[in-house]
Order: structure tokens, then C-alpha cells, then sequence
DNA sequence: GCAACTTTGTGAACAAGTGAACAAGCTCGG
DNA sequence: CCGAGCTTGTTCACTTGTTCACAAAGTTGC
């Protein structure tokens, strides 16, 4: 066993990885070589401060007085984000939400493919989505294993999702990326991130009425 | 003027309410009468400490050594998410995504409704998505206006976001679900929440590479 | 009416995340 | 080779968010 501990890394910083690797993929597609932290920050909607406490996390990989170099800061989150291979994904609940996803190419440029969709209704096995044929979610432990699958998609009804979490755990997902309104209960080590519209909509609505509130009160 | 100072509630806060609401709605529909805090924390995924904090920001729902009453906590989350009335919103881009958040029914029961949807693509005009007939999206001004719209989506590419945000903002609206993968720049004021599947995936990638590194070291 | 028990509401300690500020280090012009 | 000018990497104070722990307040059984 390896006495080299890889530095933790904050969830924060995580989650603005890929915002980082978008806007590097912009600068890169313009031309541009290097930028600097506040550039970059201006592009991703935070300050240079963070973008620059973020990327000292994977190490040193800028210029002092230069910036950072655009390919090749690019390459290096692309490898921490394990952007280097791809990712075959599943996706169970062949309705809309489903279908729609299955059918969007735009993941696809970010490393990740659907390589199959499931559903337990026999009336929509044998359906063509895009390129794919629905299958029959019983048939998850061999699709898994065929694919060599790491990530579930479930957009399923919230009543179905528990169950649709437990069957990808068992065939052995870890990474599970939830579209159903419903707080999913994973044994340790399985991931769960969860997708959900009406929360988004909930939280903006809660400001707009206490928008409206505060502007009857004044008046 | 009011003297009268509401009392600031935490974003952490916020984004849970409605996932309380949700849970709530459960526990109602199951006819329970009373939960705890621990109940509910249980359900929502997180611990009972939070929820007692979360909910004691909006008052002293709850009677000690019994619990809260569902009905009424629910009506108490219900009435600060603002979920008394209906929000209209309108969804701009009537591709997959767009098509498919048009026709999913399951934000009506949650107060949400999609009372148009809009394209720049004049081939897109006049087709009908679900009950709905799209739109142009230059009708935005008069659209927003008829059906007094506070909530705008937009499912368009990240290329055409930043200008729809800007029509949405001009409009009016002030509250933006953006579903394009771009950082949109929009005055202050104006709420914008973010709904990036690419960067749900890659989190998960993230943390998948890192579990197969740290495998591979141990071996 | 009192003791035993349950559960809330909250103060206080702790942990995580942010942002200003600045030394260290690099480039470039002369 | 040196000084002026940038920009990074990092420290530190601060803000935000979480969790513990317990008094306060209610219920129930006797």
C-alpha cells in the first residue's frame, strides 16, 4: 500500500471544474493561448482569487506574470475530470425526459455516451430512441456488464426510482445521476446526484414572492 | 416605509424547503397527522438538527414533545415557497429539451405551469408541442405581458443563451431557469439558476476516476 | 399533580468556503 | 543584468453552513 495521500479536494472547487474546462474550451476555440486568472474568472462568473485557489489544488500550473497556459491547463482538468476516456452511461425511464436525453447529442463532446435505455413498461421495449432500442430493465446486470456501464441516469417516476437505484447498485453503478423528485437511500460509496426541475423552479419562485413582498411592504 | 426587518433565511435553507415540501406531501398523502423532525429528516436525507433549523427560521411550527403537524407545517413551506399561486413560465428553444419540460405534466402539480413555448427557428413556428403552439421567439415582449410571466426557461444552445437572457431580462422576467450550458451575465436583480447535466456528469466522473485511482494504488 | 419521557428551538463549537491582500516569481525592455 | 510591471500561489480574516448538546416545553401514566 502506497503511504502517498492525494490531496482532498473541496467540493466547491468539484463542482466548478467543468465550468473551468467549458470556458477553457471557448478560449481555446478562439485561438487563444494563455489567460489569466481574472479572465478566466470573468468567463466563469466567480472571482480570480477562486480560480486560482481552485487550480493550485491539482498543482502549479500557471505563470507568474504570464497566466495560464490555455491547452495545457485545459488537458490537465480535462485528466482530473477523467475526461481523457470516455463514459458509458445508462439511461432507465424511456419517457419523455428519458428519450429527450437519450436523444441529445451534447454530452456526447463532454466524453459521455448513452449507450442504452431501459424501461420496465413492455409497451415501450422494442421502441427505437435515436439510435438506441429500448430494452427491458430486468436486463440491467447484463447491459452493465456488456457496456462495462459506471453511471445510471434515472428518469423514472419518483415511485419507481428506489427501486431502479437499488438495481443499478446491485449490478454494481456507483455513480448515479437522479431525475426523479425523490431523496434516493444508497449503501455507502455510491454517489447520488440529483437533478430536480421543480426544485429549481421553487427556489426562484421563493424569491420572486419575497420580491413581491418586501416591494407591497414598502409601498 | 416599513420598519419591520424580515429575517434573513440561509440559501442552504432555502433549497431544502422544497424538498421538506416534498417530503410533507408523502407523509400527508399516507394520512400521517404528526411527524418529527427526525421523521422528516430521515425522509429528506439529511438530520434532524438541520430540519429543526431550517423550519424554526420561519417561526415555531412545531410543538415539543409531539412534533409538527403535517398539514399545517406543509401549509407554512407552501406559503413561503410561494406555491399558494400559480407561476406561469415560458420556455424558450423547442428542441428536445424544450419540447420535453413542455409536455412533462409533473411541474403542474408543484404550482408550475408552461403557458408558452418559443423559438427563433422559423421552421419551429406553429408546430405544436404537447398543447401548445410554438411561438416566435420575438413575440417574447407581448407573450410576457399576457400572461404576466415571472419564470423564463431556456433550453436553447449555450451559443443563442446569452441573448435570450437579454430578451427575457428586457421583458421583464426576473427570475431564469437556464438549461444551456453557458454563463449567463445578467443585471443585478435577476435571479439565474443553473441546470447542467454535462457538469452533473462530470462530477460524478470525477469522483469515479479518483475511486479508480486510488484502487489502482492500493493494488 | 407530579415524575418520567419525548421532542422542539437555539446557543455555541466546529467545519467549509470565500475573498482581500501580498510576497514570490516570471517576463520584458533597455 | 537590472528594474518595472504582471500575475500566480498562498495566507489570513471573515462569512456561511453544519452539528452537538441541552434547556424549555410539551405529553402521558399513575
Amino acid at each position: 500500500m502506497s503511504t502517498f495521500r492525494r490531496r482532498v479536494i473541496p467540493d466547491a472547487t468539484i463542482a466548478r471544474l467543468p465550468i473551468y474546462q467549458r470556458c477553457l474550451m471557448e478560449l481555446e476555440e478562439d485561438g487563444r493561448k494563455k489567460a489569466s486568472s481574472e479572465q478566466l474568472a470573468e468567463l466563469a462568473g466567480v472571482n480570480g482569487a477562486k480560480v486560482r485557489k481552485d487550480l493550485s489544488y491539482f498543482g502549479t500550473y500557471g505563470t507568474r506574470g504570464v497566466g495560464y497556459d490555455v491547452p495545457h491547463l485545459l488537458h490537465e482538468i480535462r485528466r482530473e475530470l477523467g475526461m481523457t476516456h470516455d463514459w458509458p452511461c445508462v439511461i432507465i425511464g424511456a419517457g419523455n425526459l428519458g428519450s429527450a436525453l437519450a436523444k441529445f447529442g451534447g454530452f456526447v463532446d463532454r466524453g459521455f455516451s448513452v449507450v442504452a435505455i431501459m424501461d420496465v413498461d413492455q409497451s415501450k421495449v422494442g421502441h427505437q430512441v435515436g439510435s438506441l432500442t429500448v430494452r427491458h430493465e430486468d436486463e440491467l446486470p447484463e447491459v452493465v456488464k456488456e457496456f462495462d456501464i459506471s453511471i445510471g441516469i434515472i428518469t423514472t417516476t419518483a415511485a419507481a426510482a428506489q427501486d431502479v437505484a437499488d438495481q443499478l447498485v446491485e449490478a454494481g453503478v456507483r455513480s448515479i445521476l437522479n431525475f426523479a423528485p425523490a431523496t434516493l437511500d444508497v449503501p455507502y460509496g455510491v454517489l447520488v446526484r440529483d437533478v430536480d426541475v421543480a426544485i429549481e423552479l421553487q427556489i426562484l419562485a421563493f424569491h420572486e414572492e419575497r420580491r413581491a413582498l418586501s416591494e407591497a411592504e414598502i409601498v
